[in-house]
DNA sequence: TGGATTCAGGACCATTTTAGTACTAATAAG
DNA sequence: CTTATTAGTACTAAAATGGTCCTGAATCCA
């Protein structure tokens, strides 16, 4: 249904460490052993995360990569767009205009509000809660559909 | 974001196509040339609907597409899943206990829940939904993340 | 200063997925 | 029997993904 890419992944796993008390600054090397991913792999995902803002990151020796903002202010919606960047849903979303079944088609936009939605969601759930899920901390969620659709999370008491 | 296959974009044309006023049925040609897509694509497309059930097909002459059931039930996850598959979100979301970081890894199964909710939320909208988007008519929605979360939808006044 | 450490930025390749095509078989109508 | 139409499947081409590697730049520290 909804795919997210093993880089994804990889991103929230290593940011969900660098949230970890006390974790402060680690290097590529260190979280490569930690996650046991392949060191390359783990760099590729830590420097795009820097170019997003995710991470800063500190070079030379005794350098590394730390959160750049607190885990409460990283939400799911900036990993996704971060990692796999401002995709549109449908060729048409990036290109209106170009599309020939443009005139028979209504759908595009309904997609459209659907993926605004869900992203609006992922931009409420943060990090914290990605690490802590089992914890089961999972706070209030507010979701609007185009503007007559609202979707509303509250936490329920199991 | 969620990314959505064309081929998922093309179901959702027919399909809408198909539950409008008096469409009864069709045949590829007949949808292909209305649609402006390729015919093998909308061949193989229907032929897909078909096997997932969401269409019925007739061969011979006369023959067609129409829809199995009505737009009313049959929902933007049904066609997700009929054209998409039932994809997990993660590697190892499909063979648990094989990966090597599931030990580290806690977020596993939170991004489970999300994708969980998002299917959910998606049970709830109906194709009639999607074919009569600009028409606005989105009722609510309900989405539960596990346990606990709950997101909820509902018609707002504008 | 010079060497060691560590990130930055790409180029690059292998694999998988997606999109689209083609061809043959089956089914039904007339 | 002939024609219309879907079913099944195999195949190819193109794109996205996942992963590697190399070269350069910053920083630290002796
Ligand atoms: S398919 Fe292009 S606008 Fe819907
Ligand atoms: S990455 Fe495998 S369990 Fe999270």
């Amino acid at each position: 249904m909804l795919r997210i890419s093993k880089l994804t992944d990889y991103a929230t796993v290593l940011l969900a460490h660098l949230a970890e008390d006390g974790a402060g600054q680690r290097t590529a090397v260190e979280l490569a052993e930690w996650s046991k991913i392949g060191l390359p792999t783990v760099s590729k995902v830590l420097k795009e995360l820097q170019r997003a803002g995710l991470v800063v990151s500190t070079r030379g020796a005794r350098g590394g990569y730390s959160l750049a903002r607190s885990a409460d202010t990283i939400s799911a919606a900036d990993i996704l767009d971060a990692v796999e960047g401002p995709i549109g849903l449908t060729e048409c979303s990036i290109h209106p205009g170009q599309c020939e079944l443009e005139s028979n088609c209504r759908v595009g936009r309904t997609w459209q509000r659907v993926n605004l939605a869900i992203h609006q969601a992922l931009a409420d759930l943060r990090l914290t809660d990605l690490a802590n899920a089992e914890a089961g901390a999972i706070p209030e969620l507010i979701i609007r559909i185009g503007p007559r659709l609202t979707i509303r999370s509250r936490t329920e008491s199991a």
